[in-house]
DNA sequence: TTGTATGCGTTATCAG
DNA sequence: CTGATAACGCATACAA
C-alpha cells in the first residue's frame, strides 16, 4: 500500500506538504501541488479511509437500514435519497439484518434512516444518545438527534375507507398488517374512525394479517367462507391484496364484483393485476428525497432539521365498483 | 467517546489487557476478562470500526454494486448473498452510483459483487490489481482476484427460441438489451445459433432495446408495423416484454395470438399480466449464495474460488401458443 | 510556503 | 499473566 509517506519521499517533501496540496490546502504552493499530484497519480495512490475516519471522525457515508432486500417496494426511495446524498457529497449503502447494526455503532456511518422494525425504539434511542444522526420513516420517536419522516397514514386510510363507501359498500373488511407496526396501527385507527364518521349501518370487520402476500391469500378464505353478498375490503397493503386476487382466481368469486379491493402503496403489479388495483399512491422519491434532506441537515447542523409528512393520493381501480350495480344482469 | 484506555483506567489495567480480554485472548485470566467487560458494559464502550481496520486492514464488509436501485429482480440475489455473508461472519451493504466506487479503493470494503455496468473491467481491473477481491456478474474477466458468477445465458435464449420455434412460429424477433452489455450479447448470439441450426425456413430480426419498459413498447410498435402473420418475440428481459404488452393493450393485436412472445428473469408481474407471460427463470436466491460463497472463499485464500455458472428452466405460459391455431374461429 | 510533532483508537510485539 | 510501546495512515496546530 502506497501512503502519503510514500510521496513525499519521492517528491521530495514533507508528509504535512502531501497532505496539504491532496485536500487542496492553499497554503501549498500551485506548482509543488501539481508536482505532488503527479507523483500521487503516479504511484497509484489511493487515500485510506480508516486513517482519514480516525482522524476527522466522519465517513460521509450514510446508511439506510431495510428489513430485508426481498419485496420491491423500495426502489424508487432508495433512488430518491442517493440522488439527493450525492449531490451533498455524500454516499449511500443500504443495510439489513441486525448484524448490520454493529455499522452505526462502531461509527462507520454520519447518519442511517430506518425503516426496519428489527431496530427496537430502545436500540434507536441508545444510538441517538451516542451522537448518532437519525431518521425514521416507521415510528414516531422524539429525541433531538432524530426526525421522522412519515408517510401520510391517516389520510391514505380514510381515502380508501371513503372509497369503498362512496361506492355503496356496507360490508367492509380490513386486512392489517403485523400487529404494533407504526403503519399498520395507523392506518387502522382512521379506517375505523372512517367507518364511525359515516354514520351508515356499516359491518366492519378486521383481519389479522402480515403485510405478505399469504396474509392477503388467508384473508380472502375468511371473506369468502362468510360471504352474504358484495365486501369491501381495504389490504392495508397491495401485497396482501395480490394475494387476495391469486385466491380468489380459485374460486368463483370475482375481484371488483363480488370482492371489492383497495391496496395501500401503488406497486407496479397493482397496474398489471385484472381487475386494476385501486390503492393509495405517494412518491417513494420524493419520500427518501425527503428523508435525505432531513438527515442532512441533522448531521450539518445547521437549519433546524423538521419533522416531515408525505402526502397521499388515491388511484382508483376496477378492483372497486359500486355495491348495488347487479352486473349478471 | 469512551476508548479502551479509559476501560483500562477504571479497570485499572493496562490498555494491552483491555484489548486482550475484549478479544476474548486466552493470555488474560477468565476473572479479569470479566471484571473487564463488566466495566466496558457499564462504561457503553462500543468499538471503533476506523482504528480496527486501520490496524487489521480488514473490515469483514463486503459490498455489492448495482447500477440502480430500481426495478425490482434483485431482492431474493441479495438476501441469498446476505445469508451467507453473515453465517461466515461478513456484512454486506449495497451501493450504487460511480461516487461508491472509492469504497472499494479505499479500503472499506474486504471485497466486491459487481452487478453494475458502470464499472468498466479495466477500472474492475485495477481494482483487482490493487489486492481487491472480486465477483463479477455481468461479464467475463481473468484476473487472479476476480472470479464470475454468470447466468447461464445461452442456455435460456437457446430453451427460449426452441420454444417458439416449437410452437411453429416462422417468423420470429429478438428486442436485444444495450449494445455491448454482457447479458445481450450472450442471449442474442444463442438465439441465432438456435434459428440458423433449426434448419427452417424462417424470418429472424433483431430490434434494438434496452432492457426497459420504454424499449419494449418502441419494439411493439416495429412489429406491429410489419405484421403479416403470426410473430414470435424472444424479449432478451421480462420488462421489455411487459412493455410489449403494454403497448398491444392500446391496439387490436393480441398476445399469445398475434404476437407472441417470451421474456428473461421471471420477474414478479410475469406471473400476474394477461396472458402469463413464458420467461426464462432461475434462483435469484442461488446466484447471490454462490457468488458470496465464491468471494469469501477468495478472500480467505483457502480453497480454489472458481468461476460457476447459474443454471436456467424455461416456464411456458399464454403468451405463446400454436401458429397455426386460428383462435378466431 | 514548508516541515515537525502529535494524536485519533486499535492491535500486537516484546519484555517483565 | 500483565504492562509498555510501537505501529497503522492521515490531518493539523505550531514552529520555522
Amino acid at each position: 500500500m502506497v501512503s502519503i509517506k510514500d510521496i513525499a519521499k519521492h517528491a521530495g517533501v514533507s508528509i504535512s506538504t502531501v497532505s496539504y496540496a491532496l485536500n487542496g490546502n492553499p497554503k501549498v504552493t500551485e506548482e509543488t501541488r501539481k508536482r505532488i499530484l503527479a507523483v500521487a497519480n503516479e504511484l497509484n495512490y489511493v487515500p485510506n479511509a480508516a486513517a482519514r475516519t480516525l482522524k476527522k471522525r466522519e465517513t460521509r457515508i450514510i446508511g439506510t437500514f431495510l428489513t430485508t432486500f426481498e419485496g420491491s417496494f423500495y426502489g424508487g426511495l432508495l433512488q430518491g435519497m442517493k440522488e439527493i446524498m450525492n449531490k451533498l457529497g455524500y454516499d449511500l449503502v443500504i443495510c439489513s439484518g441486525t448484524q448490520s447494526h454493529r455499522m452505526l455503532s462502531e461509527g462507520m456511518l454520519d447518519g442511517a434512516i430506518i425503516l426496519d422494525r428489527e431496530f427496537s425504539d430502545d436500540e434507536l434511542i441508545q444510538h441517538a444518545n451516542r451522537g448518532h444522526k437519525l431518521v425514521v420513516l416507521d415510528r414516531e420517536l422524539s429525541h433531538e438527534n432524530v426526525v421522522q419522516v412519515l408517510l401520510d397514514n391517516k389520510a391514505g386510510a380514510t381515502f380508501a375507507m371513503e372509497y369503498l363507501i362512496s361506492q355503496g359498500h356496507k360490508k367492509l373488511y380490513a386486512v392489517t398488517g403485523p400487529e404494533g407496526t407504526f403503519d399498520s396501527e395507523q392506518r387502522l385507527a382512521a379506517a375505523r374512525q372512517t367507518v364511525e364518521r359515516s354514520g351508515l349501518n356499516i359491518t366492519y370487520k378486521e383481519i389479522p394479517g402480515n403485510f405478505d402476500k399469504k396474509s392477503g391469500f388467508a384473508a380472502a378464505a375468511q371473506i369468502i367462507a362468510e360471504y352474504d353478498g358484495p365486501a369491501g375490503v381495504f389490504c392495508l397493503n397491495d401485497e396482501m391484496a395480490i394475494g387476495m386476487y391469486d385466491a380468489l382466481k380459485e374460486t368463483p368469486y370475482r375481484i371488483g364484483e363480488h370482492v371489492h379491493v383497495v391496496g395501500f402503496d401503488h406497486i407496479d403489479i397493482a397496474d398489471y393485476v385484472q381487475p386494476r388495483l385501486a390503492t393509495v399512491d405517494y412518491s417513494e422519491r420524493r419520500w427518501g428525497a425527503v428523508a435525505a434532506e432531513q438527515l442532512i441537515k441533522l448531521i450539518g447542523g445547521k437549519g433546524t432539521a423538521e419533522h416531515e409528512r408525505i402526502y397521499v393520493s388515491l388511484i382508483t381501480g376496477d378492483s372497486v365498483r359500486p355495491a348495488n350495480v347487479n352486473i349478471d344482469g
